[in-house]
DNA sequence: TTGATATTGATAATCATTCTCATTTGTGCT
DNA sequence: AGCACAAATGAGAATGATTATCAATATCAA
């Protein structure tokens, strides 16, 4: 679901595209390492500002490590969450409709308004 | 579902009790600024030391900021989520024993083990 | 009391993220 | 092309939460 090639200043190919390459969700600080290694002179805040302009517009989704570190990811469909192997970082997308009932219903029951949820799942994969 | 006050020693109880008298998630610097205002010696590494022991044990509650600032809560039941109004910080702990089944059954249809999940919901309160 | 051990607080160090700002690049217009 | 002006960029400094150090204290069993 990468926005088209057109649409994308330069920055955004670059970050973004080095951000497709990777399987598993990434910190900034790593892209910014990759793209040097790909002698490519972007700098650290435009790796920055681009990922979460990015995040934003949910053009990529974030997590955070335990440690607080932001970690992207170039998903595939549109709203899902993640099962990721908190040992080799495999990431599978996974579909929550019934969550989101629960959780629509949940913030209903409490007059909630505007409700927005972060659902993740970690664990072993089946190799680790 | 506080620790019996004789199993904790005194920072334990200074941390904990500061804690125990905040409604919201609250991050660690301001738990040290609050105990300072109490008059109490506590430094600011025992904070951090003391309430993270305490998460690691699920003794409190934790969650992220969206600049990954950590903040805590006592709880008072055991295993729940969170409903926090993202404008007044009020906290509601809710149930979700769907959420739970729906979590192991996608992680074991994908040959995961040892699975834990991070589920919360944020929106405006009524009142907010 | 004493010596081994665990805890503590002050302070320095880390390090991801943000901020500043001079420079470069893009864009519309002539 | 040449020009004015706005937006984007990168280098480096600044920020601020979290960690690491370490000397001083508190604990406690013998
Ligand atoms: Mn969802
Ligand atoms: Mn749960
Ligand atoms: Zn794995
Ligand atoms: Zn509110």
């Amino acid at each position: 679901m990468t926005k088209d090639l057109a649409l994308m200043n330069k920055s955004e190919i670059k970050v973004i595209g080095a951000l497709k390459r990777q399987a598993r969700f990434t910190s900034a600080q790593s892209v910014y390492q990759l793209l040097r290694k790909d002698g490519e002179s972007t700098g650290l805040a435009t790796v920055y500002r681009t990922l979460q302009k990015a995040a934003a517009k949910n053009a990529v989704d974030v997590l955070r490590t335990d440690d607080g570190e932001a970690l992207y990811r170039l998903c595939e469909t549109g709203h899902h969450h993640h099962l990721v192997c908190t040992s080799c970082g495999k990431t599978i997308e996974v579909e929550g409709s019934s969550v989101e009932r629960w959780a629509n219903t949940v913030a209903k029951n409490h007059g909630f308004r505007k409700v927005t949820h972060v659902v993740e799942l970690f664990g072993l994969c089946a190799k680790c």
